[in-house]
RNA sequence: GGGCGUAUAGCUCAGUUGGCUAGAGCAUCAGUCUUACAAACUGAGGGUCCUUGGUUCAAGUCCAAGUACGCCCACCA
């Protein structure tokens, strides 16, 4: 057998991914057997490429998938991506640009089929990159939110959810995109902090003065503001109801200087904090989202001032067309120019943008369509605090309450083009009709044909589509075998970024739809920043691109890092040392094979066979090693499960198993023996190979076709259990014992500065102790005699266990650097008797403590007291 | 303003329900070409577990307050 001198990850790659999907390996059977578990991905933006973020969510999934595969549970993974709607018209609009065309002139239906034409060409991409990966999605059931089973699923969600009063159109103030020209979801607003602004003031002149109570005669009001153009559509002046300042004025109305309006000054207590500022507060209803309420509670005319631009319309008066901006430096200049301006401050605030264009966002009187949240909402905190959908780390609950218990009505309807048109028709007088199509609506409603319908110009939120996912992904509305077995999903994996925008809205949509919680598990992880801890920007020019990384370590590698640095509760940061680390763990466990392969071509498995201690042990190793990983597996405690593998494949198997069975394999004449130790080394490796299989897909299919008496791919091989392998006491009882004498005598070893070549003889009254296992320490500390006896000539000592054993170095080492070692140990073990006896002095450890916890203490306390009277009598010799 | 998270070795991080003489990788130092692996092996050094108080027989772990950093939500014209 020809073993290549390193695995090659691009080339296993190259071989299996492909193989394994077209062997059906990924493929789910809804009428197969097995207990379902299922996830569906968080679709990526079609628009979008791979980033260290899906990167590690994909992977995490992929993990879990396989594992639950081998498991023997009928798993299936739906991927697929979502239509993005504002970032896809962008590049489709940007491309037009180019070329010098604009989408209005082309009209909507030409620029959607160029959108579509864009998708089938790039859209694709990130679907390429996840492939490469590795990940096990079952590709059969790809998606795409706008494909035509989840058009139609979302024309049922709208049409059910009106028809029962949840979906709604009212005139309402929203946050209006000036630059894409659409309403948007409080979500899609971001607010930049520490903005740096000025508040200017300016007075209205009163229609006619005023003596108020605090003596002073008014003849005018001084407000102030960040955005002075909102001036133009100011309806009142509002004051508290309390303040002697202006209690007389309240019901006198103001002049405003630039359109023909009297405004009224209100009290408002809920809004007017007399402390803060002139105590006057200018109240634009249309325009502010305080102001808003103001003008609900007082009934006060919402005046519109802006154009969909952002640009002043005819109710802005000598201002109508101006840009917005442009527009508050005139007011302000005009202002002036009337003697009214009353200063200006420098003012620190949060400045709203539009999470998409970036530009500031204006809140505008516009009719929308919303979804009422509260009816939604209650449930959605039901199935969480009641636990029947579980967040993981439970701390994420929190935020998902403090959201749902606060919701607001989602606004869904958008200005745009691509995305799903509202299924709504209006006639010439403005009555609305939801439906399926035009046909069912005018058969509905019993409408003549000359009446004339036209459909709703807008398109829904992105989101609306998203959080139908997992069921609309298995084929709802129609009753399908797939939803009927897969839904609801087992888990779903997903950043804190999108909780508010996906998970919540998926919640109450399944529970609406379904009846049923659409995940059982919600697993948040954290986002993947740079080794410093920065988020990773193309502006910092700190980011790791996944498909690079991959080039670098392989796929294998840079899955199991991710998997390594998946921490619950603790953001992630990519670390291109511990990445190389990882490399040499994907080499370690090639030459682990390596050796294997030396030693098994004549295996033989027929062949009587007999397990030494070695054998029982590292099996009884792996028992613990397989429980501990499944336990860290259940949990999502990914980092454990990597570093569990980690440990028992090099510091168990290689560091002491494969060094240990080596007596038995080069030397033995035993030939039961042998097959029993090549046994074994088969059947640890076949188990370690198929534990990593979900981590390490490809190194370890590689590793898999090149073993023997192995079947078919390790993607759809058992997953190991642990009992398949005893678990074995006495075993790991006397190589523990082994272990320790080996690592003393290697110290010794080190200190004393003796070669690696230098054969030692190790003497004990009990070295009976270790009788069968001189093999195991001539290989690996070079002891080469082992004698029963007592101390002869100068020697070393030391204790295990109550055992003292002596290596005689006569005319080697010098008696004070053996006294001094000595020293060293003895005052340790003096610190530790110390520590114990102050425990078991205190009446109250004894009484309180559980007995077991204070046996345990007695026992060491005689232990170390045995080995302290044993380092004396060794050190009394030595002197004496 | 409200809420959440993090703080452990020089660096990056583990540390389940309190029982710990606090671990790993990298880095450092010393020694090894030992027949799977120098992408390796062997050994060593390195810590006031952020601070202060509390609960407890026992605190890295639980509680309270504080400090520092990070994040989310809401925001005063």
């Amino acid at each position: 057998m020809s073993i290549p001198k390193y695995y090659d990850s691009a080339l296993a790659y190259e071989k299996f991914y492909s193989a394994w999907e077209e062997a059906g390996c990924f493929t789910a059977d809804p009428k197969a057997d097995g207990e379902p578990y299922s996830i569906v991905i968080p679709p990526p933006n079609v628009t979008g490429s791979l980033h260290m973020g899906h990167a590690l969510n994909n992977t995490l999934q992929d993990v879990l998938v396989r594992y639950k595969r081998m498991d023997g549970f009928n798993a299936v993974w739906v991927p697929g991506t979502d239509h993005a709607g504002i970032a896809t018209q962008w590049i489709v609009e940007k491309q037009l640009r180019a070329e010098g065309k604009d989408r209005r002139e082309m009209g909507r239906e030409a620029f959607l089929k160029r959108v579509w034409e864009w998708k089938a060409e790039s859209g694709g991409t990130i679907i390429h990159q996840l492939r490469r990966l590795g990940v096990s999605c079952d590709w059969s059931r790809e998606r795409f939110t706008m494909d035509e089973g989840l058009s139609k699923a979302v024309r049922e969600v709208f049409i059910r959810y009106y028809e029962d009063g949840i979906i709604y159109r009212a005139q309402r103030l929203i946050n209006w995109d000036p630059f894409a020209q659409t309403a948007l979801s409080n979500l899609e607003v971001e607010n930049e902090e520490d903005f740096k602004t000025e508040i200017w003031s300016f007075a209205y002149p009163l229609s006619e003065p005023a003596l108020c109570e605090d003596g002073v005669l008014r003849d005018e009001i001084v407000v102030a503001t960040t955005r002075p153009e909102t001036m133009l559509g100011d309806t009142a002046v509002a004051v508290h109801p309390e303040d002697p300042r202006y209690r007389a004025l309240i019901g006198k109305t103001v002049r405003h200087p630039f359109v023909d309006r009297e405004i009224t000054i209100v009290a408002d207590a809920e809004l007017v904090d007399p402390e803060f500022g002139t105590g006057a507060v200018k109240i634009t209803p249309a325009h502010d989202f305080n102001d808003f309420a103001v003008g609900k509670r007082h009934n006060l005319e919402m005046i519109n001032i802006l154009n969909n631009d952002g640009s002043l319309n005819e109710e802005g008066g000598p201002f109508a067309g101006l840009d917005r901006f442009d527009a508050r430096t005139a007011v302000k200049e005009k202002l002036a120019e009337l003697g009214l301006e009353r200063g200006s401050k420098e003012h620190v605030m949060a400045l709203p943008r539009s999470q998409r264009s970036g530009v500031p966002v204006e809140p505008m009187l516009s009719t929308q369509w919303f979804v009422r949240m509260e009816e939604l909402a209650a449930p959605a905190i039901d199935a969480i605090e009641t636990g029947r959908t579980k967040f993981v780390p439970k701390t994420w609950e929190n935020t998902y309450y403090a959201w749902m218990r606060n919701i607001q009505d989602w606004c869904i309807s958008r200005q745009l083009w691509w995305g799903h048109r509202i299924p709504a028709w209006f006639d010439t007088d403005g009555n609305v009709y939801v439906g399926r199509d035009e046909a069912e609506v005018r058969a509905r409603h019993k409408l003549a044909d000359d009446v004339e319908l036209n459909q709703d110009e807008d398109v829904l939120d992105t989101w609306f589509s998203s959080a139908l996912w997992a069921f609309s992904t298995f084929g709802w509305p129609e009753d399908t075998e797939s939803l009927k077995k897969y839904y609801p999903t087992s888990v779903l994996i997903t950043g804190f970024d999108i909780i508010f925008f996906w998970v919540a809205r998926m919640m109450f949509s399944g529970l609406y739809f379904q009846d049923e919680v659409p995940f059982k598990d919600i697993y948040i992880h954290a986002l993947v920043r740079d080794e410093h801890g920065q988020k990773m920007s193309k502006t910092k020019g700190n980011v790791v691109d996944p498909l690079t990384e991959i080039d670098k370590i392989g796929v294998d590698a840079f899955r199991f890092t991710l998997v390594a640095l998946a921490a619950q509760g603790r953001d992630i940061l990519w670390n291109d040392k511990r990445a190389e680390g990882y490399v040499k763990f994907q080499n370690k466990v090639w030459q682990a094979f390596k050796f294997i392969g030396m030693h098994i071509e004549d295996y033989d498995a027929d062949a009587p066979k007999e397990l030494g201690v070695y054998d029982k042990w590292i099996l009884a190793r792996l028992h613990t090693a397989v429980a501990n990983i499944r336990q860290a597996m259940e949990e999502y405690r990914f980092n454990d499960v990597a570093s569990e593998l980690y440990a028992f494949v090099w510091h168990e198997f290689c560091d002491w198993y494969l060094e240990l069975s080596k007596g038995t394999l080069y030397n033995s004449t035993n030939q039961t023996a042998q097959q029993g130790a090549k046994h074994t080394l088969l059947t640890v490796f076949n188990a370690v190979v198929r534990i990593m299989h979900p981590i390490m897909p490809f190194l370890s299919e590689e590793l898999w076709e090149r073993m023997p008496n192995t079947n078919g791919f390790v993607m759809m091989a058992s997953y190991p259990k642990p009992g398949d392998f005893a678990s074995n006491p006495e075993s790991l009882e006397q190589v523990r014992f082994l272990q320790e004498v080996i690592v003393e005598v290697r110290r010794i070893r080190a200190e004393m500065e003796l070669g690696n070549k230098v054969e030692l003889t190790l003497r004990s009254a009990d070295a009976a102790k270790l009788h069968g296992q001189e093999q195991g320490l001539k290989d690996l500390c070079t002891v080469t005699t082992l004698e029963v006896g007592g101390k002869e000539g100068v020697s070393s000592t030391f204790v295990v266990e109550g055992v003292t054993f002596f290596i005689p170095l006569e005319g080697v080492v010098d008696i004070e650097a053996e006294v001094t070692r000595l020293n060293k140990k003895i005052e340790q073990v003096e610190k530790s008797i110390g520590r114990l006896e102050g425990r078991l002095s205190n009446k109250k450890y004894v009484d309180n403590a559980p007995a077991k916890i204070v046996q345990e203490t007695r026992d060491s306390l005689s232990a170390e007291k045995d080995t302290h009277a044993k380092l004396l009598k060794a050190r009394g010799e030595l002197e004496g």
